[in-house]
DNA sequence: GCAAGGTC
């Protein structure tokens, strides 16, 4: 007699009367028993997953020449999962498959060699739903014949999942590529529970895309009683309606006072928990542990294959009237954390789980030796709660207290606990004197994004997967690359916030030339929908457009960039470029510049505001807007094109700032060089009632390093020297190199920008 | 490179 039965359950024929073990891929077991009245000789062997899976033929295998319709007229053939397994074949009087329904006994049969017409050879097949002995036997007194409808259903239903999949997914993924240039996915998988698995995410992400926030208001009366400051809730909790809700705020706050309309007690029991089933494992160990599901189950493997716990994948959460709790709990003796718990309900007696549900497949999860979390719980946790009602101008208030007075089974599962809520003593019909109405304002929120475990729920629900698959399904989607959840949350960040008021379209994108949207909670960003980018700005400031004017090297509008503060700088930026500076070198070489070091990202968007830009000829860029070097640093002083009436000139590095002459109608630079100190000549356009010019004139074209005129209006700010102090114009020229002699500085990687424009 | 489900 052989019996062939999955490796789970094996343990137990470990523990019977053995006589042999023949050790190989799968291990045979033989011992001498009683089968249907007759003394017999078993063998016990097993076999490991599914034996059989299905797939096409080779001829189909080749996506260019097959046509995915064609799939589904295509044969399908069986082939051994695992070949390096051998099953051990013989003479068969039994066969008992295993406990897993989804196993199919026919493969075994099938496999083993026996065909089903050998006369005189009769093959049974043993149900049970828990490996203990009392289950077993009587397994064995009801053994029945197997069904060959059962097994020609799960053949039908692996041929629907496999034609069905691969032509979807071979018919798809060719079709989706052709269409997006920057799929980022090898494969687009389509099956019958990968898919919903996605759908439950894409659901959840419209639903929070779609939602539209709605302002609330709630009434929230604080009282002190008893040296307690309480703050109550409103019976209505909360109106859409601000002028109701002051209504309300104006009755409460004109009878100052709330009256104890009831105090009632009552006494509450949290539940003990029942068994620990896999799904339940999975979405405690990703809720409360932040573990995958994958990752789970290779550790929960790792703990049964050790001895640790028991068979990991079970759908059952009730115990078998059967389980041996005392064996389980003596193995637990010893625990350093909680074998006090253990050994007193050992000693003073114990409950037994929750009931669940027992689906006849494996026992709940249990630890099996003294290493693991335990389960079990024996009192409930008993709560004890006093509600008090108070009303005030028509309206009616409640506040709850909450005191714990026993801990129960709580003491092993602290995360099931719930605080205390400490309350003083109340009586009906006392009156207390109102503190404050607050009118608390808020807007309805979207949903959070779906959590693993909440897709673990709907999977279970849904019946998508098994206990076994459904941690394959979820690793699928993200290893396909179909959920990127970095990339969601800059996405969903970006694109809620300006369905709230902040958000707002400020510019247009030089790749789509559709305007962006500003979004200003911190960080403040610019998001173009069309695009899907995401581009990083300065922070602590103000961002308006600058005179749509757009960068001529991306087409992106120009931005105006305020530093708070009233000697803030403004200056231009275009988006594009302050997150991918065009010009090698360029966050190398200013990266002593913090402009704005929270938004800035190591290696990416090195913040190159047009100031910094080495563009020949752009109206905005370093080239033509700088005037001289920076007597403070290596920087640049540059023009700041916004500060009329009070013109100025800022570094581009350093703090250091020069102001020019005040009320002058305009202020720009000009193409031309100081002849002396290589700095830009500058040309200024004084008013015509404060010009300093002789006959009204208001035209004044100049160095501000050697100009005597310029150089007496301008003055030094946020710095220590500017010009030279009643001496020539060498040390003015030895300081005010210019911007063709500034060039020269740092590293030498910038020895002349326009050798940088090479690639422009 | 493709389904689901089982197991390691």
């Amino acid at each position: 007699m052989i019996f062939a039965i999955c490796t789970c359950c094996t343990w137990v024929i470990e523990r019977g009367p053995r006589l042999t073990t023949r050790r190989g891929s799968t291990d045979v077991h033989e011992f001498d028993g009683v089968f249907q009245g007759r003394q017999s000789h078993y063998k016990v062997t097993s076999v490991i997953g599914h034996v059989f899976s299905v797939d096409f033929p080779p001829k189909y295998q080749n996506w260019e020449v097959t046509d995915p319709m064609d799939l589904f007229e295509a044969p399908t053939v069986k082939l051994e999962s695992n070949p390096k397994i051998v099953i051990v074949k013989g003479r068969i009087y039994a066969l008992k498959n295993s406990c897993h329904s989804g196993l199919g006994g026919e493969p075994v049969i099938e496999c083993a060699g026996f065909d089903g017409s050998d006369a005189g050879r009769r093959v049974y097949r043993a149900r049970f739903s828990s490996v203990t002995e009392k289950d077993i036997s009587k397994a064995m007194d009801n053994l029945v014949k197997p069904n060959k409808n059962e097994a020609l259903a799960v053949d039908a239903r692996q041929q629907i999942d496999l034609k069905v999949g691969v032509a979807f997914t071979r018919f798809q993924t060719r079709y989706f590529q052709s269409k997006y240039g920057n799929l980022d996915s090898r494969v687009i998988s389509y099956g019958p529970c990968q898919t919903p698995t996605l759908g439950f995410c894409v659901q959840r992400y419209l639903q929070i895309n779609t939602f539209k926030p709605e302002k609330f208001w709630s009434l929230r009366p604080h009282i002190i009683k008893d040296g307690y400051e309480l703050q109550l809730e409103w019976v209505r909790d909360k109106v859409f309606d601000n002028d109701v809700a002051v209504m309300f705020q104006n009755l409460i706050t004109e009878d100052g006072t709330l009256r104890i309309t009831d105090v009632s007690t009552k006494e509450e029991c949290k539940s003990r928990p029942c068994g620990l089933n896999t799904v339940n494992l999975l979405k405690v160990a990703s809720s409360a542990l932040g573990l995958g599901p994958h990752t789970t189950m290779q550790i929960a493997e790792r703990l049964y294959t050790q001895g640790f716990i028991s068979y990991p994948r079970t759908e059952s959460t009730a115990y078998p009237a059967s389980f041996d709790f005392q064996g389980t709990l003596k193995s637990l003796i010893n625990n350093p954390s909680w074998g006090v718990h253990v050994r007193a309900l050992l000693v003073d007696g114990f409950h037994k789980p929750r009931t669940g549900t027992d689906v006849g497949d494996h026992p709940p999860i249990t630890p099996m030796k003294s290493a693991t979390e335990d389960m079990l719980g024996n009192d409930a946790w008993r709560l004890y709660q006093t509600k008090v009602e108070l009303s005030s101008g028509g309206e009616l208030f409640f506040c709850i207290g909450q005191h714990v007075t026993v801990k129960g089974f709580t003491s092993i599962m602290p995360w099931l606990a719930v605080n205390e809520k400490n309350i003083p003593p109340f009586t009906i019909g006392e009156r207390i004197k109102i503190l404050k109405v607050d009118l608390y304002e808020g807007s309805t929120t979207p949903p959070d994004y779906l959590s693993e475990s909440e897709l673990i729920s709907l999977m279970e629900k849904h019946g998508i997967g098994t206990d076994a698959s459904i941690p394959v399904h979820i690793n699928n989607i993200c290893e396909r690359n179909y959920v990127q959840i970095e990339n969601m949350d800059t996405l969903f960040e970006a694109q809620f916030s300006p369905l709230a008021e902040s958000g707002s379209l400020l510019s247009k994108c030089g790749k789509c030339t559709r305007y962006m949207k500003y979004i200003s909670s911190r960080p403040s960003r610019l998001f173009c929908v069309t695009c899907e980018e995401v581009y990083n700005l300065p922070q602590n400031g103000t961002v308006k457009l600058y005179k749509e004017l757009a960068c001529p090297l991306d087409n992106f509008e120009l931005l105006l960039f305020s530093m708070a503060g009233p000697d803030g700088k403004s200056f231009p930026l275009c988006p594009y470029c302050y997150n991918s500076p065009p010009f090698e070198g360029i966050d190398a070489l200013f990266g002593a510049l913090d402009l704005n070091s929270s938004s800035r990202k190591p290696g990416k968007g090195g913040g190159m505001p047009c100031f910094l830009c080495p563009h020949p000829t752009c109206r905005h860029s370093l080239i033509a807007q700088g005037v001289c070097a920076c007597p403070e640093c290596n920087g640049t002083l540059v023009l700041d094109p916004v500060s009329a009436p009070k013109w100025r000139l800022y570094c581009n590095m350093c703090n250091c700032m020069v102001l020019l002459p005040h009320g002058a109608h305009r202020i720009s630079t000009t193409r031309d060089r100081c002849p002396e100190c290589e700095s830009t000549i500058i040309e200024v356009d004084f008013n015509k009632k404060t010009t300093p010019l002789k006959g009204g004139a208001t035209l004044h074209v100049g160095c501000i390093l050697c100009d005597e005129l310029l150089h007496s209006l301008v003055e030094m700010k946020h710095g220590k020297s500017f010009f030279r102090r009643g001496g020539g114009r060498g040390s003015g020229r030895g300081r005010g190199r210019g911007r063709g002699g500034r060039r020269g500085r740092g590293s030498g990687k910038y020895e002349d920008p326009k050798m940088s424009f090479r690639d422009f």
